[in-house]
RNA sequence: GCGCGGAUGCCCGAGUGGCCCAAGGGAUGCGCCUGCAAAGCGUAACAGCCGCGGGUUCAAAUCCCGCUCCGCGCUCCA
């Protein structure tokens, strides 16, 4: 029985068993397509790839959602003069894409954008509206905030004073949040809806798409903790105030800081998923994210970087030279109990590192696998090159000209593999670099 | 200030009542091995009690109370 832990009830919940339900809905809030993504961007979509792939193992079928925001008041200010804002937004949904591509785990099964769920938002507005929980100020939208008794349940958020900007004079209480805004001067994209042209509010485009792509009812909810108010807060009133029972689990993974503060757009202390790839390799970057559990902050620092890149070479080293041996008929079970309660990773990888150790090749190739790790099991072999500098080296030890072999030993590991003498022979090793 | 989540070895980081004198990894010392290495093996060091102070219990890193510190949120945010 897989249970994560639910921000709602402040507990684990767990999910329906296969038997109760086979398909899993799940919706991960993705980024605002406004510039290119930064490493932090990139935790949510890697941690519910990797829950959906063990839950595939479990037995499940998976749907995983994660969206686009391509319509939002900080793409207007990010597009370049001379360049319509949709298409800044869809090149930079482009790059996204890529960006996650890279990183060796599966695609999301949907990318909605709020473009494509434009009369899907327009009829969510009106069912809201018409369940009274919203109403229509001049030619704006905004959600009845008081009307919704269990407002704040998510978050825990229910200071009244404190809440809401204030400054929209039409609003009926400081919380209420808009659904629909009306075109601004400058602005170069809006949408005919029944309140004027205009375009929906950032919180109602995740319910839409949600309920767009999965109905009324799913599974999991995912995103980052730093949605959890407003963003998810306003997610929940709009859609339970038609009626929709909405997610099952709220699982919010934690940050990714920089010198101890969360790394964001708009503080700059950020790092682009494309360089970090670039740099550090996605295996050593999965690796620093499974190292920590999802739900806590991991700090991304050289350190850190450079402990999961150790990581891996290990791991690449024992899977090279390790002999295959056969595990315990009831291994695999041992890796369920820590992955079904709440996901805990940072096991697995103690389990992982088990396996390899001892020579379970399969069972570590299949935890590999699911992980986005495959190649360290499957490691490329080494280039013509690089094996004919090896072939060299062993000739040039036979010669005793041992001067010789340590500088075409020092060649081939400048090439990103080590070379090492068994009692049966030379073995090439790949390192973090021949990943690349 | 309020809400939520944290505080475990040199470092990262699991562990939520007894199997914990605390997993796994990273970074270390010595020996064997090796042409020299690396890895491996052996060995050493490695949290004397798991932020601090109380309490509950036969039993607590794990539960309760108070405190300190850190992160996130309080309508830009993954």
């Amino acid at each position: 029985m897989f249970s994560l832990y639910d921000t709602m009830s402040s507990s684990e919940v767990a999910l329906p068993s296969v038997d109760e339900k086979k398909t899993i809905g799940m919706y991960v809030c993705g980024p605002t397509v406004y510039q290119r993504a930064h490493i932090g961007n990139a935790r949510p979509y890697i941690v519910f790839a990797w829950m959906k792939n063990w839950l595939i193992s479990q037995g499940y079928d998976v749907n995983f959602v994660h969206n686009i925001t391509d319509i939002n008041d900080k793409i207007y200010e990010h597009t370049p003069e001379g360049v319509l804002s949709t298409q800044h937004a869809i090149d930079m949904a482009k790059f996204y894409n890529a960006d996650i591509a890279s990183l060796g785990l599966p695609m999301p099964d949907a990318m909605p954008t709020v473009t494509d769920t434009m009369s899907q938002i327009i009829t969510f507005i009106e069912q809201i509206i018409a369940a009274g929980h919203g109403y229509v100020a001049g030619e704006d939208v905004y959600f009845d905030v008081a009307s919704s008794a269990d407002y704040g349940k998510l978050s825990g958020t229910v200071d009244h004073e404190t809440l809401g900007d204030g400054d929209a004079a039409h609003k009926k209480d400081p919380r209420d949040f808009a659904l629909w805004k009306s075109a601004k001067p400058g602005e170069d994209t809006h949408w005919d809806s029944p309140w004027g042209k205009g375009r929906p509010g950032w919180h109602i485009e995740c319910s839409a798409m949600a309920h767009s792509e999965l109905g009324e009812a799913f599974e999991i909810h995912g995103g980052g903790n730093d949605l959890t108010f407003p963003h998810h807060e306003n997610e929940v009133a709009q859609s339970t105030s038609v009626g929709y029972a909405f997610a099952k689990i709220w699982a919010h993974s934690g940050m990714l800081t920089l010198g101890g503060e969360k790394m964001s757009k708009s503080l700059g202390n950020i790092d682009p998923i494309h360089a970090a790839v670039e740099r550090w390799g996605a295996e050593t970057l999965l690796l620093m994210f499974l190292n920590s559990h999802w739900h806590s902050p991991v700090e991304y620092s050289q350190k850190t970087l450079q402990a999961a890149e150790s990581r891996l070479n290990t791991l690449l080293e024992a899977n090279a030279t390790v002999k295959e041996t056969e595990p315990p008929a009831d291994e695999w079970a041992a890796l369920e109990t820590v992955l079904n309660k709440n996901f805990n990773t940072a096991e697995a990888l103690a389990l992982l590192h088990e396996w390899v150790n001892k020579g379970y090749k399969e069972l570590a190739a299949k935890l590999l696998a699911m992980f986005g790790l495959g190649r360290v099991a499957s490691p490329p072999q080494p280039p013509a090159d690089v094996a004919a500098v090896a072939q060299q080296r062993l000739q040039a030890k036979a010669d005793k000209d041992y001067e010789q072999a340590d500088a075409l030993r020092a060649q081939v590991e400048a090439a990103g593999w080590l070379l090492r003498d068994e009692v049966d022979g030379q073995v090439i090793i790949p390192t973090v670099q021949a990943l690349r």
